[in-house]
DNA sequence: CGGAATCCAGAGTGATACTG
DNA sequence: CAGTATCACTCTGGATTCCG
């Protein structure tokens, strides 16, 4: 769902700029995978083989999708390798790291309930 | 995206404990208006024209389904006074109130890069 | 190896009409 | 006031195929 303050009205965000930073955060985090490639990518840079490897059987096509998502909002940075066979890595990068936080507080969430 | 650990084979979840609480957690705030309703309810009982009138244009048959899923997922409480006209108020269990650090989380890092 | 392009099924969302 | 029921639409994720 990938919607930032649609519906909105400026008036109503100007009275709740906490909502609204919670719904920009909701709109970076959108998606079924984002949330496990973050967490495999934390402190670690990995291949493009890797992260499908550990995301099992996802397609090609879905992961690249989520991969350039994440690309585009800024939070992991893509390296390539011009070799033969080629290699791209990925890694955090400031921004997403600041991103983690969040992802433990949902991890003790999950420990605790689920 | 109401999916928990679909796709994950038992092996692959013993092994990532912490990624199957974060999955969890994804599951019980999956929806467009959860992060809102949740926001709104802090602290707070709340009446059902109240969370409407709150998230603006919403219709009715959305509202209904993301609370009744909040309510089943055991995150908010529901009393209904029979009364006429009735009256039926929202409001967050102990569980619900657990989600509250997370939702911080995300309107810190909202505020900062939002 | 690491994609891009295309198509499709299904979930999620919302508008509308009706009810106790 | 606070729903339920139905229908229609959009968007995402996934399968498939092809490429440097």
């Amino acid at each position: 769902m990938r919607v930032c303050n649609e519906g909105f009205d400026k008036a109503f965000i100007d009275e709740n700029r906490d909502m609204y930073a919670i719904s920009f955060t909701q709109y970076v985090l959108s998606g079924r995978w984002k949330y496990f490639i973050l967490w495999y990518l934390r402190g670690e840079t990995r291949r493009y083989t890797d992260i499908k490897k550990f995301l099992g059987g996802l397609s090609q096509g879905s992961l690249t999708k989520q991969l350039r998502e994440l690309e585009q909002d800024g939070v992991i940075k893509r390296d390539v390798y011009p070799e033969v066979p080629p290699r791209v890595e990925y890694s955090l990068t400031d921004k997403g790291n600041k991103l983690l936080p969040i992802l433990e507080k949902m991890e003790d969430f999950g420990k605790e309930y689920g």
